[in-house]
DNA sequence: CGCCTTTGACCTGCGC
DNA sequence: GCGCAGGTCAAAGGCG
C-alpha cells in the first residue's frame, strides 16, 4: 500500500505554519517523482498531484510561481516544495542582507504579507476539507441505509423466490402433502402459514413459528388478518427486520434520548425485575414508518438508559437522525443476512463488529439469544480506562474458542457517539469506543459499572451533524479513524456509490494520507 | 384543536 | 388449560 503523507490535519486554521512546512514535503516526496534541486522542470508534476481539488487551482497556480523563485536562488537543492513558502521567504531575506534598513522593513511586511496570505490560504483549504468531510459523512451514512435497504430488497426476493418454489411444490403434491412441507417451511426458517401452524400441535413447529411468522411479531398488528399468504410473505420480510435489534446504553439523565427523530409514546409496562418502567415509542417522522424503540432504565445503574432500536426507517432522515438510524439499520441488516446460517451468520457478525462497532472505544455485544439478534453499544464506558484492559484492535467471539484478530474500520459507530454530547471532543473523548466484545448471551452480559463515565456526558445527544464534524476534526486520532473507516470502505469495493463523487473521492484520498501519516 | 402521554385492556407466545 | 410476561391498542386526559 503506498503511502500518500497529505500532512494538513484538517483542523490546522490554528497551527503555526511550520506545521505545514514540515509536513507538505511529505506529499510530494511520496506522491510525486522525486524532485531534485536541478531537475528540468518538476513544477507542473507537482502542480499534477497537488490538484486534489480543482477548485483548489488558483491556490496551486500561486504554488508554482513561489516554487520557481525558490529554485532559482538555488539554495536548497533538494527541495520538494510546493507549499513551502516560507522557506522561499527566507531565502529571499537572506539574499538581501546587505540591503539598507528600509528595504529590511519592507522585507520584513513583504514576508508578514505572504505569511498571512498563506496563512488565509490554509484556512480556506482547511475549511473546505471541513467541508467535504462532512459531506463524506453524510454521502457515508446514506450509502449505509442505502446497502441495508437493497440486503433488505434482496432478502425479499430471495423468500419471494422460496415462496414459488413452495407454491408450485403445494400444487405438484396436492394437499396430501400440504402439512409436512409446511412443516420443512417451518424448520427451515422460511414463510409459513399461520393457519396451517395453528393446526399443527407440535410445539416445536410453534416456536419456530412465533420466530418465522410475521404475527409473531409486534411490527404487525396481532388483530391482522392472517389468511393471505402473500401478504404474509412480504409481512415476514418486514418481521425479520423487526426482529433484529440494536441496543444503545448511554448515561442519561433525560428520560429518553435524542437522536434526531420524533418518536411518539404508544405504550409503557412494567418489566419484571426491573423497578423501572419500560416504554413503547415508535417513530413519527412518516406514516407507516415501521422503526420502534423501547427505552428502559438500567435494573443496576439506573443511570444508564438502555435504548433498544428495532426496523428500518421508510423515509428521508435529518442529518441529525442519519447516523443513529444507519447505525441501526446496518446493525439489523447485518445481523439478518447472518442469520441465514451458523457460518455465514457468524461470519456476517464479524463484518458487523467491523462495520457497526468498530471505533475502538465501547462494548458492543451480539446477543444471538432468541428470540431477536441484537446489538448492544455499550456507551457508558471510559474508554481510556478499558483500553487500558482491551485491544481494541482486537474482538472476541467467546463461543468460537479462538481469539479473532481484525483490525478495525471505524465507521458508523462515530457519528453515533459523536452525537451524544455537547461538546464534540469532549464527547468523542468520554464515549469512543473502548473495544468490542461478542456475546452470544445477552442476559449474562453485565453492565461495568466501574467503567462508567461523568453522568453528565450524556444530557443528550446534539442533533448536529456539524457537531459530528466537530467532534471529528477536533481530534486527529479520531480524523484518523474516520480516515482509516472511509478509505478502507471505498478500497474494499464498497465504492458505487461514493466513487461518483468527485468530492468524495478526492476526500477519501486525503483521508487516507492522514491515516497513513498517522500510523507513521 | 391537534398532538402527545397515560393507562388499563387485550392479544399472543411460552412455560408449567 | 392456566398463568405469566411481553407487546400493542385505544380511550381519556393534558398541554401548547
Amino acid at each position: 500500500m503506498g503511502k500518500t503523507g497529505w500532512g494538513l490535519t484538517l483542523d490546522n486554521s490554528d497551527q503555526p505554519i511550520e506545521e505545514l512546512r514540515l509536513n507538505n514535503p511529505a506529499v510530494y516526496s511520496t506522491m510525486s517523482p522525486p524532485v531534485d534541486g536541478d531537475d528540468k522542470n518538476p513544477h507542473r508534476n507537482v502542480v499534477n498531484e497537488v490538484d486534489f481539488f480543482s477548485a483548489c487551482k488558483a491556490n496551486n497556480d500561486q504554488n508554482i510561481i513561489v516554487v520557481k523563485k525558490e529554485n532559482s536562488h538555488g539554495t536548497e537543492s533538494d527541495v520538494n516544495t510546493g507549499l513551502h513558502l516560507l522557506t522561499t521567504n527566507s531565502d529571499q531575506s537572506s539574499v538581501d542582507d546587505g540591503g539598507s534598513s528600509s528595504s529590511e522593513d519592507k522585507q520584513g511586511k513583504n514576508k508578514l504579507k505572504i505569511l498571512q496570505f498563506e496563512l488565509e490560504k490554509m484556512s480556506t483549504e482547511n475549511q473546505r476539507l471541513r467541508g467535504m468531510l462532512s459531506q463524506v459523512s453524510n454521502n457515508y451514512t446514506a450509502l449505509q441505509i442505502h446497502v441495508a435497504n437493497e440486503m433488505q430488497k434482496q432478502q425479499n426476493q430471495k423468500v419471494d423466490h422460496e415462496s414459488e418454489i413452495v407454491q408450485k411444490q403445494l400444487i405438484e403434491l396436492g394437499p396430501t402433502s400440504h402439512d409436512s412441507l409446511s412443516e420443512e417451511r417451518t424448520q427451515s426458517g422460511s414463510t409459513l402459514n399461520p393457519v396451517e401452524l395453528s393446526k399443527n400441535g407440535d410445539k416445536t413447529s410453534k416456536r419456530n413459528g412465533r420466530e418465522c411468522t410475521p404475527d409473531s411479531d409486534g411490527w404487525v398488528s396481532n388483530k391482522v388478518p392472517k389468511l393471505n399468504l402473500p401478504k404474509i410473505v412480504e409481512q415476514s420480510n418486514e418481521s425479520n427486520m423487526r426482529k433484529a435489534r440494536v441496543s444503545v446504553r448511554a448515561r442519561s439523565e433525560a428520560p429518553m434520548i435524542t437522536d434526531g427523530c420524533q418518536w411518539r409514546k404508544y405504550g409503557q409496562k412494567m418489566a419484571k425485575g426491573n423497578p423501572c418502567p419500560r416504554a413503547y415509542y415508535r417513530c413519527t417522522m412518516a406514516v407507516g414508518c415501521p422503526v420502534r424503540k423501547q427505552v428502559q432504565r438500567c435494573v443496576d445503574d439506573q443511570s444508564v438508559l438502555i435504548t433498544t432500536y428495532e426496523g428500518t426507517h421508510t423515509h428521508p432522515l435529518p442529518p441529525a437522525a442519519l447516523a443513529m438510524a444507519s447505525t441501526t439499520s446496518a446493525a439489523a441488516s447485518m445481523l439478518l443476512s447472518g442469520s441465514m446460517s451458523s457460518t455465514e451468520g457468524l461470519m456476517n457478525q464479524n463484518i458487523l463488529a467491523r462495520s457497526i462497532l468498530p471505533s475502538s472505544s465501547s462494548i458492543a455485544t451480539i446477543s444471538a439469544s432468541a428470540p431477536f439478534p441484537t446489538v448492544t453499544l455499550d456507551l457508558t464506558h471510559n474508554p481510556n480506562q478499558y483500553q487500558r484492559n482491551n485491544n481494541p484492535t482486537q474482538f472476541q467471539v467467546p463461543h468460537q474458542g479462538p481469539l479473532l484478530s481484525q483490525n478495525f474500520v471505524p465507521t458508523m459507530a462515530m457519528p453515533l457517539q459523536s452525537i451524544a454530547g455537547d461538546d464534540g471532543a469532549t464527547r468523542y473523548n468520554q464515549s469512543r469506543f473502548s473495544g468490542l466484545q461478542l456475546s452470544h448471551d445477552k442476559e449474562s452480559r453485565q453492565p461495568l459499572a466501574h467503567l462508567s463515565t461523568p453522568p453528565q456526558y450524556n444530557k443528550g445527544f446534539a442533533d448536529s451533524l456539524s457537531a459530528t464534524t466537530a467532534a471529528i476534526t477536533a481530534d486527529p486520532n479520531f480524523t484518523a479513524a474516520l480516515a482509516a473507516a472511509i478509505s478502507s470502505i471505498m478500497s474494499g469495493g464498497n465504492t458505487t456509490a461514493m466513487t461518483t463523487s468527485h468530492v468524495t473521492k478526492n476526500t477519501t484520498t486525503t483521508l487516507s494520507s492522514i491515516v497513513n501519516n498517522h500510523k507513521d
